[in-house]
RNA sequence: GCCGGAGUGGCGGAACGGUAGACGCGGGGGACUUAAAAUCCCCUGGAGUGCAAACUCCGUGAGGGUUCAAGUCCCUCCUCCGGCACCA
């Protein structure tokens, strides 16, 4: 008898021999073979067990490649900078640095713990100097091609704390810390120009086959692309103005305008506002500006159209008619030119508020018989529209938008919803922007021979009001590059998702010093083959990594467009929750998380591993069990009791049927767990190991030695990307003296599994009557005469008799009764 | 509201258009044991017929359709989950 399955005493053992061979090591001087990647973890501290998944999954699958003696680079980084260490800096009175560097400690042990193979030759981390000098250098380059640019940009502020928010911090628009009702204000803020890669980054998306469809969507979504049509509208009496433009992608229904808004926020606000109607104006602009986005955009409570008129008229070029024009909360200043022409007619929003207004309503596009709805957006032929009368939407529009381009008042337009990137961040914990503000020569980039711009040594995280980097002296002052005089240096730092936006490129061979990565090693090894990480990321951070490969790209730094060939997005793992019973997310506030140390204390990892890539497809949500937890560490109990079943086979030759099944039964595993891990399935993988255990434990003790012994190491080998640990153990126990990362993956024989005894499943007008077993090479005459034969008992006439192949379905006929 | 995705046993979930429910959990029965745990064996979608070997019918959210054949494809609807949410 074998010694019993202790995890404990085998797992630290092979953890240990896997680091000291390095066996995760790649050289990127070679070609390229594979580049695998997790997205890099915000080290925030503790992981738990829903942590793990992605973690686990990506290593299964880097095991497997390495088994299939592939050259796999699968590198693991740190996105370092952010929010919650500076947060944590305040609450200890220490740097974020620490904080940072003792989760990263804590995680790479956990990593090890879980038998998780990096290359750690290549480990970044972003809050590094050697790291973020690159997104300073970056952002120089984007700078003097004017994709990087300052304006002005609303943020939240609490104005008893003197302070920015992040839209986290505001919590029912009011501050976080004080509770004080949350305003909008304008601070000068860095963008970086996004909108003008939105064609290219919507075009890009057609040809990302292998993204899931769900994410490429939410990308379409957010990008938002709308074409129609740009106008200007007059004021009346007021050609001075020189009108507003409105944005419509419908022009067709232009004739139905019966009146126009701006947004309160718009610059011809003030000019147009007839004085008796001004007190009224101010305060409606007032209450908007007070309210945040967040609450502006809320559907929470009924949606009341709120607007004011301000007593001017406009144009409608279209019929010459005067058309008041109004205020209104539901036009937003940051989408097309922030007015609209308002056609309640065709437009459901234009329709309540002309209603709440008791403004007119004209319909241009003939509703279909029996309309009962409002507003009607369909399509239909126009009417009461001059000579677009008759025609129908498309052609509406094409007519519409060429008269207003021959009358010059004008044109076709493309408007996106993505908004440029703000990356301005008032914080400390981040990369800092390397521009000077000098009194003469106003905004000034660092020269690049003095970057890095490092962040200063002199702060104190108090969690005093405003950005802890305007109080270090040592940092604001600074001199001009220009004339040498005295500077303000920028005290904002970079959005977080700069430095997540180019770092696959880095990993590449992250110990150059002198360039932002190798672009020699870089043209070979990206794309990234795999990327693997949440749906959370879906859009920000895969939308920036796709827009700055494509900047990098015109730089002619990266052939590649774009940067991730295949993305898989794992699901969350959930579970009950100890206080409200339902499932949810771990969270420690939830009380429901599982910790993977006292897990693994108990059960070993490669339970954990098991038991994670057993519990469902990996894409969704999964419910952690205790019950799962104890059934998976059955199952490699089962494995590890198998030795001796090899052991006392001694050199028995064995039962000739016996023999059979386990030939094709470790035929059949090694076919599905490959196809299975292939489509990213480890959950009907392991379902098949099970399966081919059951056989080893149901017809080994009848099979020859070797046979049985040749089934185990099949099973060993397959299972060894799953539960690496306790399948590098056994392998050795079994005589083999190199591990089994260097054993190589088995390979199947198909027409083994084809040349099997072929069940007939014979049916007759739909409904299984019987099975006939038969040889395999039966011809398709030969099958139905037997198949005829075999349902006679069922036939009644004019009966349709049909034959299928089971279990290997190959061929599927119908033969007439 | 718009756009996606999903509804299959007691549960997690399997099923190139081809024997629905693989594999596991849970449950029931049995063996071993003084006993329990562990382990092993058998049964486990529902309803029915039969002494039995077996057999029949129903069954993948609801209703239609295509097909020799539908969990899978098409149409209508219901429910749940996710994303966006006044984007003109």
């Amino acid at each position: 008898m074998a010694l019993p399955y202790d995890p404990q005493k085998i797992e630290p053992h092979w953890q240990e021999f896997w680091e000291t061979e390095r066996c995760a090591r790649v050289d990127t001087a070679e070609a390229k073979d594979l580049y695998m990647l997790m997205m890099f973890p915000y080290p925030s501290g503790d992981l738990h067990v829903g942590h793990g998944r992605n973690y686990i999954l990506g290593d299964c699958l880097f095991r497997m490649f390495l088994m299939q003696g592939r050259r796999v680079l699968n590198p693991m980084g740190w996105d370092a900078f952010g929010l919650p260490a500076e947060n944590a800096a305040i609450k200890r009175g220490s740097h974020p640095r620490e904080w940072t560097v003792a989760n990263i400690e804590r995680m790479k042990r956990q990593f090890r713990v879980w038998g998780i193979l990096y290359d750690w030759d290549k480990e970044i981390a972003s809050c590094e100097p050697e790291y973020y000098r690159w997104n300073q250098w970056l952002f120089k380059r984007m700078l003097e091609r004017g994709l990087a640019y300052r304006g002005k940009a609303p943020v939240n502020w609490c104005s008893s704390c003197h302070t920015v928010l992040a839209n986290e911090q505001v919590v029912a628009g009011g501050c976080e810390r004080c509770g004080t009702v949350v305003v909008q204000r304008d601070l000068e803020q860095w963008f970086l120009r996004i909108t003008s890669y939105a064609d290219r980054l919507l075009d890009g998306l057609d040809r990302l086959e292998h993204w899931p469809e769900k994410v490429k969507i939410m990308q379409r979504n957010w990008i938002g692309r709308s074409e129609g049509a740009e106008f200007t509208m007059e004021i009346e009496g007021r050609a001075d103005l020189g009108g507003f433009g409105v944005f419509t992608t419908r022009p067709d229904t232009a004739f139905g305008m019966t009146f126009a808004v701006l947004s309160p926020e718009h610059p011809l606000v003030g000019a147009i506002t007839t004085p008796e109607r001004r007190p009224e104006v101010e305060a409606f602009v007032e209450r908007v500006r007070r309210a945040t986005e967040v609450e502006r955009l809320s559907t929470e409570g009924p949606i009341e159209k709120r607007g004011v008129f301000t007593g001017s008229h406009a144009v409608n070029p279209f019929n010459g008619r005067s058309v008041p024009v109004y205020l209104a909360d539901y036009v937003l200043m940051s989408y097309g030119t922030g007015a609209i022409m308002a056609v309640p007619g065709q437009d459901q929003r234009d329709w309540e508020f002309a209603k709440a207004q008791g403004l007119p309503i004209v319909r241009t596009v003939q509703p279909p018989e029996g309309w009962k709805g409002e507003a009607y957006e369909g399509d239909g032929p126009a009417i009461h529209s001059e000579w677009l009368d008759g025609l129908h939407q498309a052609e509406a529009i094409r007519r519409a938008i060429d008269w207003l381009e021959e009358k010059g008042i004008g044109r076709r337009k493309v408007n996106y919803r993505l908004r440029d990137w703000l990356i301005s961040r008032q914080r400390y914990w981040g990369t800092p922007i390397p521009v000077v503000t000098c009194e003469r020569h106003g905004t000034v980039a660092v020269p690049d021979e003095q970057l890095p711009v490092l962040l200063p040594a002199d702060v104190q995280f108090t969690g005093a009001e405003g950005n802890p980097l305007e109080r270090s002296v040592t940092f604001v002052a600074a001199r001009c590059p220009t004339c040498g005089g005295p500077a303000r240096r920028e005290t904002d730092t970079m959005d977080t998702f700069m430095d997540s936006s180019w770092y696959f490129l880095r990993f590449v061979n992250p110990h150059v010093h002198d360039r932002m990565f190798d672009a020699e090693r870089v043209a070979r090894w990206l794309p990234v083959d795999l990327y693997i990480g949440g749906i959370e990321h879906a859009i920000l951070h895969l939308l920036y990594a796709r827009f700055i490969t494509k900047v990098l790209h015109d730089f002619g730094l990266v052939p590649a467009d774009e940067p991730f060939q295949v993305l898989f997005n794992q699901g969350m793992i959930t579970a009950r929750s100890a206080s409200s019973g339902k499932l949810e997310k771990m969270s420690k506030s939830k009380g429901n998380v599982v910790a993977p140390d006292s897990l693994i204390a108990r059960y070993g990892a490669d339970t954990e591993r098991v038991y994670t890539l057993f519990m469902g497809p990996p894409e969704k949500e999964a419910e952690w069990t205790d019950e799962g937890v104890a059934g998976a560490h059955r199952f490699l109990q089962r494995v590890w009791g198998l030795q001796d079943l090899v052991a006392e086979a001694g050199d028995r030759t064995g039962d000739a049927a016996a023999e059979r099944e386990l030939l094709v039964a470790t035929h059949r595993a090694v076919k599905r767990v490959q196809d299975d891990l292939g489509r990213y399935q480890p959950n009907t993988a392991i379902a098949a190991m099970m399966t081919l255990s059951n056989a080893i434990h149901e017809h080994g003790p009848r099979s020859s030695a070797q046979r049985v012994r040749q089934t185990y190491e099949t099973l060993l080998r397959l299972l060894h990307p799953i539960a690496p640990h306790v399948t590098e153990e056994l392998w050795r126990t079994l005589g083999h003296g190199t591990s089994l990362l260097k054993a190589g993956w088995p390979s199947y024989d198909p027409s083994l599994l084809a040349s099997q005894r072929v069940t007939l499943a014979v049916q007759v007008n739909g409904k299984l009557r019987t099975t006939i077993e038969s040889d395999p090479g039966l011809d398709a005459d030969a099958a139905a005469a037997l198949a005829r034969e075999a349902a006679g008992r069922w036939l009644e006439g004019k009966d349709i008799v049909k034959v299928i192949h089971v279990p290997d379905r190959l061929v599927s006929f119908v033969v007439r009764g």
